[in-house]
DNA sequence: TCGAATGTTTGATTTTTGTCGAACAATCTG
DNA sequence: CAGATTGTTCGACAAAAATCAAACATTCGA
């Protein structure tokens, strides 16, 4: 549908990925991606009871962050884990979100 | 002045924790404090251009984050960290957020 | 080619957050 | 006690973030 950006990693700074890790709803979206069988996801896919609008922009904000990807496949945009990449770029941080409780 | 009252690390969700720690003035506060000769560090001690107000409100958020603890010493607030506490519930987290370069 | 499927974008609304000045409260000091 | 010091609390406000419905764009399939 589109071409997507997805930005460098050192363009990332901490603070904006520790934002978008803050809410919720984004941390559930990777649980989601983690949670599926190819490691990749649609954004209807999501178990969330939002709009896709909303779903859309939350999708916009984790690739922002540099934590996921996401291609286009026909009508649909698949996103999947950038893990190694976010990994490098700030040790540990996603393993402690991904690692909590959920809904904490 | 007052009392203050800390939580328990255990009712600190990641997400409330993370959203605290997204904020650069807030960083910057622990930074000071780190930086301290004692380990405490007052108010008015700290080296960012905001209103005596908005800091009395970030120090409220990293008090409420479990991230720092806070006793009255005469007219003045003393705030410590309590790193030991934050870490064994959010292992690596602060020092992830401390070890990062300024600004980011 | 037409309709269904999948997202994006736009515009609007609501909530939350960060910020300040001013008023207030508590405590120390002279 | 009077004044200075140190923070907190109270409006107020602006900026940012989350949310939705509706319109739009793209692509697949029949």
């Amino acid at each position: 549908m589109k071409e997507y950006t997805h930005p460098d990693l050192s363009d990332v700074t901490l603070s904006a990925a520790m934002q978008t890790l803050a809410d919720p709803a984004r941390v559930a979206i990777l649980r989601a991606v983690i949670a599926s069988d190819t490691g990749e996801i649609a954004c209807n896919e999501i178990p969330l009871q939002l709009s896709k609008a909303t779903v859309s922009h939350h999708f916009e904000s984790l690739r922002e962050a540099g934590l996921i990807q996401t291609r286009v496949v026909g009508t649909k945009c698949l996103s999947s884990l950038r893990r190694e990449e976010f990994e490098a770029r700030f040790p540990g941080l996603l393993d402690l979100v991904l690692g909590e409780k959920t809904g904490a």
